[in-house]
DNA sequence: AGTATATCTTCACGTCTGTGCAGGTTTCTC
DNA sequence: GAGAAACCTGCACAGACGTGAAGATATACT
């Protein structure tokens, strides 16, 4: 890599392809904060125990921490893991009903992800 | 956490809250092999410097690395290993012009994602 | 009060990940 | 061919992450 002897960082010196087209595009690009936001909510959908609960929540409406571990099929160690994370990111609302824990999805666009996520999981014929 | 004396994992004894619930919810839920897809697709957008860039190919279509670099403010490095994760994933598609290598979305969930993320961010005030 | 069930938390451990540095490759220009 | 520019790769390292074990808490039931 080189490194510019005017910046003194490792970036291409000063020629760009098209300096107006990179400002523009630099002006409408999410800010920093909106993309660290936005990641966050990703990094959620990145694991496939939390992927399945999403997904079990969002076609059983609510389910304790009991039948999640069921359906998905693992133990309440994960799922009470995955529920806090998902939890405190606000994916999640939960409600206390006796011995048992409730949990249902509390977010428009995690919703939104998974609903269409699921509609291209059915498109998908088999190239991946 | 309780072991079960039946089974031997640590799984609500045999108590279900509705066991057929359970099973109907469990029929319908995504394959273990899905999930891991589809994890394996929200972890690339898990990270800021990675939707960045990607929200600055939704946008201005093909940009070189050195651009990238310059509209996401970041270095080539950075830019480099995240296009290699990007590219292995096929979420994008590299073209190479000389000395440069241009970059481009190739992946339409990907992109579905970022533009209704975008439309999500747009839409939302302040509360997070 | 005592026991069992359901859920949560703490801790420790191995692994994965993002990052910077240094060096390598390809291409263009002189 | 020499040098510069753009890009890529390998290495090392700190930090984050997923996981399991063990114990703690909360609630129900007798």
């Amino acid at each position: 890599m080189q490194v510019s002897p005017v910046t003194g960082i490792d970036r291409c010196v000063e020629t760009r392809i098209d300096e107006g087209r990179v400002e523009s595009v630099a002006a409408s690009l999410v800010s920093l904060d909106e993309a660290v936001d936005l990641a966050e909510m990703f990094r959620l959908l990145g694991d496939p125990t939390r992927v399945r609960i999403l997904y079990a929540l969002l076609e059983a409406g609510e389910l304790c921490v009991c039948d999640i571990a069921a359906v998905v099929d693992t133990n309440e160690t994960k799922v009470s893991q995955a529920m806090r994370l998902l939890r405190s990111a606000g994916a999640v609302r939960n409600r206390r009903d006796g011995r048992n824990v409730f949990y249902r999805l509390d977010d428009a666009h995690v919703r939104m992800l998974l609903d269409l996520s699921r509609e291209h999981l059915a498109h998908t014929v088999g190239d991946d």
